[in-house]
DNA sequence: ACACAGTATATTGTTAACAATCAACTGTTT
DNA sequence: AAACAGTTGATTGTTAACAATATACTGTGT
């Protein structure tokens, strides 16, 4: 994702996330500050951020001074509108800034493809996750879409809880392609169309 | 609100989210955490929180150890989008669970419509939009809304930012009193009618 | 056996000192 | 005068110790 992690509490929360997608916490887990302190050999304290973050994000659920607890993914009707929701945000935000999306804004997008190619020829569930969102929030950064950001970034959390497509790496990487190819002919339609068939 | 602030940490964010909501800090404004820390009389840690936090709200901005910035307020085009959404996951969430919003559920929203009142007839800007959502997010929390919640208040936070219906507060009132009474007499129509005249 | 108060332990919440980083300034060199 | 390295001051990032709180346990009285 070429994101360079700056400080302890960036690694730190980019880690734990990565370990809640790809399901090494069991169902409803609850974290402990000390336990993953000692694991990373840093201080609680970033550990306290990371939790505060990944609670905003939506992967946790704060109990007061019991700790945070694994957050259960939403049912299939909930998932749906979700979906819809995502959907909404990314075509509004492409149709508005797709003009935009050109340069350094652009690269950054390819770049992103070039990651999820990295992540689908591995074999890392929450790699190939990271990057297949990672590619969109680029398209979204590039389009001028800040104001939507965060709330879709909230909407992908409960996604991700249950991202289930990973049986085949090889279509969501050619679906990422076919995207990207759209996004570079500067079609919105078949850009609109690639993004209904590609989220799910 | 009746929200009790149980730790520094929380009353520490309130207390600066009112603060940004009544636009006592300029416009794209850089806060510092020492200076916050003295006012409050607090150490840096519960402020560095409440940026944290804030930020995740939408109400800040991070930059790498430059601090957090008060963000700027959405277009036009933007935040008539955001409200769109706004009524969907409202719409949909009662759509869903109104069934269940009876007892304690029920009790906080009819508190929460106390708490606005209060703040009506006061003068407190920060009050009456912080009680605005605090009713709309009591009504959803009851309805089981608890998987859009972070997201709808994402998208809150963008309209927090211009408030700008405060002209009226007995209008604001008496608006909410219709929907509840929609809500008591369980005529979803009715409801989804007054959510759609009522946020904007 | 049950309810309850008191205690012990584990866990989170807070603080203040220390380390690392960044931005602005200063003086030097070309 | 312009460009650059080094220095300084301000600010954030991290840590470890301390305080407050909640849970689990134990013993006592009924």
């Amino acid at each position: 994702m070429a994101v360079i992690a700056r400080t302890i509490r960036e690694q730190v929360t980019n880690q734990i996330r990565d370990d809640l997608v790809a399901g090494n916490f069991p169902d409803g887990c609850v974290l402990r500050e000390a336990e993953l302190a000692k694991r990373f050999g840093v201080s609680r304290g970033p550990i306290r951020d990371a939790f505060l973050q990944l609670t905003q994000e939506g992967f946790l659920a704060y109990e007061a001074n019991r700790g945070v607890r694994l957050r259960e993914p939403p049912d299939p009707e909930n998932r749906e509108f979700i979906v819809s929701l995502r959907i909404q945000i990314e075509t509004f935000v492409i149709r508005k800034g797709l003009d935009r999306l050109h340069g350094d804004a652009l690269l950054a997008v390819e770049n992103a493809l070039c990651e999820l190619k990295v992540a689908c020829e591995g074999d890392d569930v929450a790699a190939v996750a990271r990057c297949d969102m990672a590619f969109h929030e680029a398209i979204l950064a590039g389009c001028g879409g800040d104001d939507f950001i965060l709330a879709w970034r909230q909407l992908c959390s409960c996604m991700l809880l249950t991202y289930t497509r990973l049986e085949d790496y090889e279509q969501v990487f050619s679906e990422h392609v076919e995207l990207l190819e759209a996004v570079r002919a500067g079609k919105k339609q078949a850009i609109v169309a690639a993004i209904k068939s590609n989220i799910r």
